[in-house]
DNA sequence: TTGTATGCGTTATCAT
DNA sequence: ATGATAACGCATACAA
């Protein structure tokens, strides 16, 4: 079934038929009313792929993240969709996992299948080293390049992102003001997004004028869902000697396996130990107590990707950043 | 940048352009090399939509879940992908949520689009009511069409799942005969792995001529994410004076939230109460002790999915059902 | 082994 | 308001 048969069957020329289905205003009622049946009679719709011969796209966006299975990904992944099915487009997913050259590899694959944009899910896409970053500069060349969590000036780059150096900045201050100075940051990232909380936390004692402690701020390298090995590693550094009253985490499930390890330890939360999180993610909720945590509002920015991304492509001229604030939620495991 | 060109430069046809591009033997080796020095000179890569138009297919595949955010839900769209990427096929993402009319309204988005083969992720889309399913039998009528964890008998339908009434029916048992008969049965979906869990822990009393009562078998209707009203949901039935020392749920977020309440409760984990989850996901090693639960195979159920689609494509005969059996993963919330 | 010519199903331009 | 026709860029049957 073509546009062919459509236009026999109503008695018209494909062109006519082709107006009637892109809402071309030049149709006389009466024919678009013939046309509208045969087309409903039929079940008859356009082929996608000449369409997209024809328009040079098919109103597809891909969207790459290293993990869709991390709760924060997957969740950002979920809202994205969302909204781009919402505005008409859909969505290719790919996950690209941490190493730069399948990045590139997935990079290439989109540009190679022609999607209007490609939305970069996560701070991991920008690398330190800054001539690693020239894939995303030769694919901003070809299509709007979107970035979630990322700061990246370019032409055709744009950015959508949380100020997370101010959030953790607040949550460190709010422990340091309520009397508590030996404060353990945990982190277990060190993308644009993981050393932005990290300078927060520095910025509060600084603010205070005291002394951030390399000692305290401990990097974690094994994999992100071990919730075991990340309680070891932290018991093993309250064995070495190490002294501390509260612990502030960059990812929720490192908050959460300090709660573990304050367990073990016959510590009380909050009295022994305060444990600050990030994310807001469901595990917050399933902890005992719950987690005190910071909000990122993952949503909004994702509504608000999508939306600069919809009007990028539709010509219009959108900031290339847009920069949301955290909150903090308090709950159990803090005493402020 | 087109064929044409790329012919032009190497001083060859196109159609002996498409060969090389295509693999095809019939090219002299100078020829080939040539034309693949231009190709390589100009980064030349086929158009994708001119490409779709003539094979009919752009090598893409539909995944259609409720919930990508969902932790279980996440983590087949994350294997399936992946698993697709490297077998050369693209997926489309399409979240439906649990309305009957966004799953056909999403399915015919992807059959729109063309599509090589939709998966449909989770028991959730075949309907109890019979005659709801024929969105998927008309769907099966152009695609093969791929279930995971539901079960289907319709041609060009491909079903790969995880025997839910086994293990479900183990768990109890295991209970049963460490001598604990009151297990409370915890439930959050009436799909059709919902109600072959059910069936599963209703045989167990059964196999050992005892009567499973309906009082011990409670249905969570609230959100899936609200570990919280769960915990109360539990709480009140405790209150109203059910008695049970177990609990065995269908989602490790349900079990989760009985050892909140245990904890709330001063009941012992595992001696005052014992709790088996299901999913073995990222949830039961966070809990405190970590949770027995029930591993449903997800990476091997994911991987024979998308063997069996990809084989299908290919024009293969293959078995329209595959099922693998799943195996309980026995940690600190259970004493046996 | 290589080239020519046609079809794939649209959209869009240009007449009428 | 409508129709004829030329792109769009590739794959492939058929000829050579």
């Amino acid at each position: 079934m073509t546009i062919y048969d459509i236009s026999k069957m109503a008695g018209v020329s494909i062109a006519t038929v082709s107006r009637v289905l892109n809402g071309n205003a030049n149709v006389r009622p009466e024919t678009k009313k013939k046309v509208l049946e045969v087309i409903e009679k039929c079940g008859y719709t356009p082929n996608a792929f000449a369409r997209g011969l024809g328009l040079n796209s098919m109103n597809t966006i891909g969207i790459l993240c290293a993990d869709s299975s991390d709760l924060y990904l997957a969740k950002a992944v979920y809202y994205i969709e969302g909204y781009l099915r919402n505005g008409g487009y859909h969505s290719i997913l790919c996950c690209t996992g941490y190493d730069l050259e399948n990045k590139k590899s997935c990079l290439n694959l989109l540009l190679n299948q022609k999607v209007d944009s490609v939305i970069m899910v996560g701070s991991n896409f920008v690398e330190a080293n800054d001539r690693d970053n020239d894939y995303i500069r030769e694919a901003a060349a070809q299509i709007p390049i979107m970035l979630l969590n990322a700061d990246f000036e370019y032409p055709n780059v744009f950015c959508t992102l949380c100020d997370d150096f101010r959030s953790m900045q607040d949550a460190a201050l709010n422990l340091i003001d309520s009397g508590i100075q030996d404060i353990l940051y945990l982190y277990n990232s060190r993308s644009y997004s993981g050393r932005n909380k990290l300078a927060g936390y520095q910025s509060a004692f600084l603010l205070r004028d005291l002394t951030p402690s390399k000692e305290y701020q401990q990097y974690y390298s094994g994999r992100n869902d071990d919730v075991e090995g990340i309680c070891r590693f932290i018991s093993e550094l309250a064995a070495s000697g190490l002294t501390f009253h509260a612990v502030l985490a960059s990812e929720d499930i490192l908050a959460m396996a300090a709660l573990k390890f304050a367990r073990l330890s016959n510590l009380r939360i909050p009295e022994d130990l305060s444990v600050i999180g990030y994310n807001n993610s469901i595990l917050a909720c399933c902890c005992e107590p719950e987690l005190t945590t910071i909000d990122n509002r993952l949503e909004d920015i994702c509504q608000q990707l999508v939306k600069t991304l919809i009007a990028t492509l539709n010509g219009n001229h959108m900031p290339q950043k847009t920069i949301f604030s955290g909150r903090l939620i308090k709950r159990g495991t803090t005493s402020f």
